[in-house]
Parts: structure tokens; sequence; C-alpha cells
RNA sequence: GCCCCCGUAGCUCAGUGGAUAGAGCGCCGGCCUCCGGAGCCGGAAGCGUGGGUUCGAGUCCCGCCGGGGGUACCA
């Protein structure tokens, strides 16, 4: 990427100036190139000289000048100058700009890979809602952040699989048989009750039918005896269905779905335990087995099986990392959590570095949660009070793309308020619209190009020089930087923000560059190159956000 | 109480310690003899609050106020 070439050269203009005996032997801070918001100040700047004045002994300004000249020259760059108080500001040269036009179109999607990972192995894994309700609308936002950050980091190049772990052993699976069974019960006319802690939801009722048209009155145990886990099952296969649909329904898909019980069966629950139990962290007290976490600076212990026998999430959630380091040997995981299991990152975190997994190898996103709201009323998300906004109503209400692009455009730190009738009301307006339209209306050129340029082929680039068709062109050399930027720092929210900020530049060029032009062909084919990688890039940025690029709305 | 996240335009949200803080929606005013007006151009309007660090703070640190979450032998 040519930033990073100016860094080189910003580099090498310090060890010239240090040879030169114009710039004293000095450490070097790292040198960042940034991206100025004003065009006058050039397409990249660095402000090198005002972090070096003091240690330098020296005004920024002059060390601004030193820096430029001693800088090496590139085809790249027009001219290098020195503002006040102390940036060094480089301009690209428009030759080379236009230039970029070849380049963008014969990389295609490739256009946006960078090679940061190095083919290391990463997992991401989210949403891993328990199967034991639908989905809400909230778990979507996890599953557009998850899915985007996994094909952001794939053109990065980490070689990513995505995993939903789905809970179908622990004590939310128990209180769901009992609440089917219950339902279930009702169906036959027993008095049943649906248990205090059970899930109220009137899908329960549903499940408990589909359970009688498959197995009639077979699975009613006498009265006063437990449920049938049988039932518990059936149920969560079926929960689990809806999960995968609602899921593939958003462009959602993953390569692995992993059961919890997994963990036991693969003994992975056994030793995890048993690394940590050499180390003397599992203590046994008051009739519980504990991850003893204030040994290792926490304040408080952790219970990891409970007294009634049962592990709790925390000590499945050990063997289920250990599995993914110390078996499938994953070189990274990322682990999307909402901020209501905020409480297991630090526990979870000194288990699997007691497992002597470094622990930068692990990261845990936490985000806030999604309100939902209807109008005026607000709506606590729960599954279990059986009040809430289904993930299928928002898709089929809003459209998937407008769903992912709400999801995605918002960082994973801010808690966002979904109102489910803004938002049916307000998905025309959706900037992915104004994206995609974009692109629509790209295919549209090139079809009327079609028409009337019989022989569109070979464009001369170099014709490029209007300052909507640099802007445009400016804007698609961002988006492998974006890749990069993203896929450090684990944001894909930033994503949304610039395929817009393309869209609006492709739409300024549109009003101010006539394409296809009768009585100027040579133009005409320039420019059928310049929209042409636009679509392209349009194309690339949308399918990163698993949306759809259409040639006609 | 303690821990984590957040307070930016009327609303919903962006903003790698940099040079004059942005977008969408909403509001006001303009633009179709011409490739798709789901578009373009212009306008009004903002960093919760008090200190500190820095050449430079919306961004980092501390206090206060406000919102959300956690603090379970639930997940």
């Amino acid at each position: 990427m040519i930033r990073d070439e100016i860094a080189r050269m910003v580099e090498e203009a310090v060890d010239r100036a240090k040879k030169a005996g114009d710039l004293p032997a000095i450490a070097l801070p790292d040198i960042v190139i940034e991206r100025p918001q004003r065009l006058e100040h050039g397409d990249y700047a660095t402000s090198l000289p005002l972090r070096l004045a003091r240690a330098a002994g020296a005004k920024p300004i002059e060390l601004g000048q030193t820096l430029a000249r001693h800088m090496p020259p590139s085809d790249a760059i027009e001219r290098v100058e020195v503002a006040p108080p102390g940036f060094v500001n480089f301009h690209l040269s428009k030759g080379w700009l236009a230039q970029q036009v070849d380049s963008i179109l014969e990389a295609g999607a490739a256009f946006a890979e960078v090679p940061l990972g190095k083919g290391q192995k990463v997992q991401v894994e989210f949403v891993s809602a328990n199967p034991t309700g639908p989905l809400h609308a909230g778990n979507g936002r996890w599953a557009a952040m998850g899915s985007t950050l996994a094909r952001v980091l794939q053109a990065a190049g980490y070689q990513v699989e995505t995993e939903y772990y789905f809970n179908d052993a622990g004590s939310q699976v128990d209180v769901f048989t009992r609440t089917i069974y219950a339902r279930y019960q009702q169906l036959f006319g027993r008095e049943a009750p649906v248990p205090d802690d059970g899930y109220a939801g009137s899908y329960m009722v549903g499940l408990a039918e589909q359970a009688r048209e498959r197995f009639g009155d077979s699975l009613l145990r006498p009265e006063g005896e437990p449920a049938p886990e049988e039932l518990g099952r059936f149920g969560i296969e079926q929960v689990t269905e809806w999960i995968r649909n609602d899921l593939a329904d958003l462009g959602v898909h993953y390569d692995h779905w992993y059961r919890e019980q997994t963990v036991y069966d693969s003994k992975a629950f056994d030793k995890g335990m048993a690394i940590l139990r050499k180390k003397g962290l599992i203590v046994e007290r008051e009739g519980a087995v504990w991850f003893a976490t204030t040994q290792l600076g926490a304040d408080k212990d952790e219970v990891v099986v409970r007294s009634s026998g049962l592990p709790t999430y925390l000590a499945t959630d050990i063997g289920y990392h250990y599995d993914k380091f110390l078996v499938r040997k994953f070189d990274r995981v990322i682990d999307i959590w909402g901020s209501d299991h905020q409480g297991h990152v630090r526990p979870l975190q000194l288990a699997v570095e007691a497992m002597a997994i470094e622990p930068d190898r692990l990261t845990i996103l936490i985000g806030q949660l999604v309100t939902l709201r209807r109008g005026e009323e607000t709506i606590k998300i729960s599954k279990r009070s059986g009040d809430m906004v289904t993930l299928r109503e928002v898709i089929e209400e809003v459209g998937k793309d407008a769903c992912l692009y709400f999801f995605l455009s918002r960082s994973a730190d801010a808690q966002i308020e979904f109102d489910l009738e803004l938002a049916k009301r307000q998905s025309n307006d959706n900037p992915v619209y104004y994206v995609q339209y974009a692109h629509a209306r790209i295919a549209g050129i090139i079809n009327v190009a079609k028409e009337r340029l019989p022989d569109s082929q070979g464009g001369d680039t170099s014709l490029l020089i209007h300052p909507a068709e640099l802007a445009l062109i400016r804007k698609m050399l961002q988006l492998p930087e974006l890749v990069e930027a993203m896929a450090r720092s684990l944001e894909p929210h930033h994503l949304p923000h610039y395929a817009q900020e393309l869209a609006t530049v492709f739409h300024d060029f549109y009003e101010n560059c006539r394409v296809v032009d009768d009585d100027n062909p040579d133009l005409s084919k320039a420019r059928l190159k310049l929209v042409a990688a636009a679509k392209s890039v349009l194309a690339t940025s949308l399918g990163l956000m698993g949306m759809s690029a259409p040639d006609r709305m």
C-alpha cells in the first residue's frame, strides 16, 4: 500500500538526515502516517517533526524542512510540503492516481486484501445463543458483526473459521425440558404449571404441539415423575433448526456448529480441569468445586461444579477453550459476547492463562446490548418472560440488508436502541439502499455504454484528471487500509460508513462527469474504466458486509 | 458499594492524540432538453460537567452528574 511506502520514505529521510548530520542520533518513535481531513493538507501526512522536536532540540517546522529535503523521490508523490506547526504533507500525483484504476480493475475483489494475518488460523465465535428459544432482534447484532469480522480477517490474510457454540447440556436445558413437558401435559388436560424459572413464551406451546404430533401421548409419564429427556432433546433440535434458518436468512452461515456435549464427550472438560487441578487451582469447599481465581489475583473464587454435581457455564467454557487452543490449535480465538457476560471475561482469561496459553491469543469482544423499543414502549429482552421481538420478525419487516447495515454501523461499545416501529418506517431510507443504488446506477451506465459505444474497450486512464474523478479514485484506495485497520482493531463498524462515503463520491462524480459521451469516445472509455472499478469496490465492500450488490433496484 | 461500557446536531450514530468535529434521518431553500431524482447543491444546529497531562484533547488521567450491564452453586 502507498501509505506503507510513504512510511518507508519518511524512515529513509530520517536516516539520510542523520547521516548528513542534519539530525542528531535520537530514538525514533513509531512513524504514523495519517490521512488529513482537508485535501489541501495532502493525501497523507506525518506529524513526526512535532514528536521529534523536543528530543532533537529543534523547531518542528525546521525539522519538517530537513525531512522534506532528504525525502527520497517517488513516482506516486507529486510534492512534499511542510506546514505549520510541524506537519509534512504528501500529495499523490494525478498520474499515479489515475493508474490505480487499472490496478483496481485487475485485482477485482482481491483489491481489498492485505497481507496481515500471514495465514494464521483464527476462530471467530459469535451469537451462540442457547437453543431454548428463537433468536431475538438483539442477537442479530452479533451475527452481523461476527460474520463481517470473519470476512474482514479473511481479506486480511487470516485463515478463518466461524463457529456457533450451542448449549445442549447445561442447566437451562433442564429448565427447558421441564417447561416443554408442562406444556405437553397441558395439551392432554393435565394440570401442569410452567415452572417458576421456566420459559413463558408462547412458542413453547407450539413446540409441545409439534411434540404431540410427533410422539402422540407416548411421552406422558405418570403424574409426579420427571420430564422425559427425549422431549427436551426434541425441542432443542427444533429450536436449533429455527436458529439456523434465521441466521441463514440474514446470510450468516457457520463453518462449525459445536455442541456443548462435545466438551464432555471429547474429554476436553476433564483435561482442562486436570491442568488447573495440577496447579492447585481447583479446591472443594461448601459441597462445590471451585476455581481458585483469588490465587491469581481475582477478588473471589468461581464455582465450576455445583453441589448438585452439574458443571457451571464457566467450567464448560474452560473445557471448550482447552479444545479451541490445545486440540484444534487455533493461533487466535475471538469470542463475541454480550455485555451481560462480562463477568465471565476475567475468570476465563485466567483459566486460559493457567492452561499455559498465551493470553493475547484469546480476544473476548464485549458488545453492549441492544435495547428494543416499539414506539414509546421499551421491550425487555428475555426468553424466559417470553416478551421479545424475534430476529425473524425484524428481518421480515425491515429486510435483510437494511437489518445488517443497521447492526453493523454501530460500534460494539455503543448501546444501541432498536426502535422496531422506526426501523420499519425508515427501512426505505436506510443508507444501505444509497450504497446499492450507486452500484445499480453504474450497472445502468455500463448497459448504456454497450448500446452507444460500439468499441468500449481499452480506455486510457491517464485522461482522468477531473477533481471528481480523482476524489473517487482516492476514496477507492482507502479500502485496503480500512481492511487492515479493522483487522487490527476488530471493529467492523467502519465498513458501512466507508461504503456510504464511497457511494457519495461516486454520486458526486456522476453529477459532474458524463460517462457516456458520443462526442468524446476516448474520455468515455477512460471513465467507463473508472466506473467499472468503482462498481467493483462497491461490490467488494457490500460483500464484506454480507450484503447484495444489485445491478437493478 | 465495587467493576466494565457509554454521554458528540432535534433524533440515531461516526470520529487511528493532530491542522476549520462528520454522516444519515428530520427541518429550511434550490437543481431534471442530457448515462437511473432511491440522486445532487446550499442552510440552521453539537463534544454532559469541573480539573489535569500534552506543542496539541471529542479522543488519555482524576472527580462529579446521567444512562446501560456485571457483581449468582443462571447463561
